[in-house]
DNA sequence: GTCGTAGTTCGACAGTCACCGTACTACGTC
DNA sequence: GACGTAGTACGGTGACTGTCGAACTACGAC
């Protein structure tokens, strides 16, 4: 099984699940916007240790809960290692724009 | 006496001091949702009785004055009346597409 | 097996926030 | 003047939330 079926153990929204206003609440901290940031610049995965971020690992692991809860990241186990992706194709279909101009913030 | 003649000091944060993550987090919460939501339905300007919140008036008073310094709407007085309006030129020209993502969202 | 690494879970704590009622100011009308 | 209306300011309260450290699980390498 080398497909994405077989390991789900992570609870992610369907796309219909999403909400606007968890999305707004998910990215209306500092530190989840940073995130969301540095998965869009890359737009690859990366490992929550690839995450660079002012805050301990727990604390970390609590914001990817939020993003992932809200739909805005997605999560990929592998091993040890959690791959997080930006969910940008449900978010773009959701809310048309929406990443697009809080992406285009000036920092 | 040398009454208030000038009668506009309502602060509005200037365009290149609104900032994405207090735009964010003005717009995470349902009843300034609600707000922004009907400002952006109507178009115009609608004073803060006549505005259709589930809350008192002390308490829209502080939702509005929230979404005024996060740049998100503006005051208008007149009289007794402070008219609120979308800061949509604003919002559009620093976060192009956000406005748009949001109210696009299914309710 | 033992160790190190990646990440989660579990309290606990401090700060923020939404909410309310009351009191207040400002304006218009009588 | 007195009165009603539109909205703000203040003080308080309960709930939520971001933060941390420590303990824990799961995997890989030695």
């Amino acid at each position: 099984m080398a497909k994405t079926d077989t390991l789900p153990p992570i609870a992610h929204p369907t796309r219909d699940e999403i909400t606007i206003e968890g999305v707004l609440r998910a990215l209306a901290d500092p530190v989840r916007l940073a995130i969301v940031r540095q998965l869009a610049a890359t737009g690859q995965e990366i490992a929550c240790g690839g995450l660079t971020v002012p805050v301990t690992k727990s604390t970390l692991t609590h914001h990817l809960s939020i993003l992932r809860h809200a739909g805005v990241v997605a999560g990929r186990q592998e091993g040890t290692t959690r791959f997080n992706s930006l969910r940008r194709k449900d978010l773009d279909a959701l809310f048309p724009g929406l990443l697009a101009g809080v992406l285009a913030a000036p920092r």
